[in-house]
DNA sequence: AACCAACTAGACCAGTCTGTATAGTTCCCG
DNA sequence: CGGGAACTATACAGACTGGTCTAGTTGGTT
């Protein structure tokens, strides 16, 4: 029984699928607390930083997951475009199952509360970063073009959460030869 | 002295710009009110919907707003990925002024406020839908390519409103010729 | 002058927010 | 068995939330 326990990891996982279905400020702490079985002073026990701390590791797990998965669909899958349109897939997937809720982990708290915190700004940078240095890894090191990639991934996720419509991922996935201007 | 007073559309103006850099849960009504200039009173009489009704009218107004600057640039820029490229550039300087503040004035609120209100979500929709059409208008009309190019502007912004660069506007834009599929 | 609609003003309410304080429980170690 | 750290549990605080209510003011019309 490991005494520092696993209340504070599943505090986090809990805060992340909050944080990520509904962004920064509209999910409360008790929503946290109460999903997750925790009293509150257990949360400011273990994140004396308060809301700030609790969403800038919630940030940090949802960017690793995503993370790892990209890594897996990019080394089981050589040709970039291909695996670009895995990944969209893989995003398009959570999105049918949850209904629409959950798109990009993290663009959501990225909008409505990096402006005001730079920690979790930073959390989200980060969190872009390491998407976009797995999809660069694949693409010849082009950053620009991983950029330009993961924009238009991000795009297509934000307009098919909102228009509760799959379309968007698929258009830019047929488009993604020619942006990336291979013929593969 | 307007009877139907001007007090009503300032209300919308401001809170248009506040839902626009802190998106909705961020951005309280008493802080509307005391930016516009308002008492309590006057907002349930001119938005008796509350707060989700101004923000309807806010989005639409914002989203109206960019619709007229795009269709400036599109018309008086025959080449579509130039006229695209001025958007870019468009954006990229509210951006900067702004201290990276504003980047899409609806994103924010779609984002965090679409799940919950279906009123906000379809105001969201039409605003993003016009901005598409524009675009699709000078696009020969393929309303998946000009989904694409909307989806890589909008990611575009979010992530140099993040990273406070823009640079990913500017990847964007002199990747545009290829993700358009022409040459000039 | 009288009237009525349009509109303003702000007090007020109940609920929620993040955060604090403190008493209690659990569990390992000696 | 005893002591102390790790952790939980809950009550509470103060500020702020969106929203309601009613009294008052303004201004055009007859």
């Amino acid at each position: 029984m490991p005494r520092r326990t696993d209340t504070r990891r599943r505090m986090v996982r809990t805060a992340a699928d909050l944080f990520h279905a509904q962004g920064y400020h509209a999910t409360g702490l008790n929503q946290v607390l109460a999903e997750g079985g925790a009293p509150k002073g257990s949360l400011y026990f273990h994140f004396p930083g308060g809301k700030e701390q609790l969403a800038v590791e919630a940030i940090a797990l949802a960017a690793d997951d995503l993370c790892t998965a990209l890594r897996a669909v990019f080394e089981s899958t050589p040709d970039p475009v291909e695996a670009l349109t895995k990944a969209l897939a893989l995003l398009g997937d959570r999105l049918e199952r949850t209904d629409f809720r959950e798109g990009c982990p993290i663009s959501t708290v990225a909008l409505d509360a990096s402006a005001e915190s730079e920690p979790i700004r930073e959390a989200c940078v980060s969190a872009y970063d390491s998407w976009q240095q797995v999809i660069a890894d694949h693409l010849d090191g082009d950053d620009a073009l991983a950029t330009v990639a993961l924009a238009a991934i991000e795009g297509a996720v934000l307009l098919a959460r909102t228009r509760r419509d799959l379309a968007p991922l698929h258009a830019v996935g047929t488009r993604l030869a020619a942006l990336i201007g291979r013929t593969s």
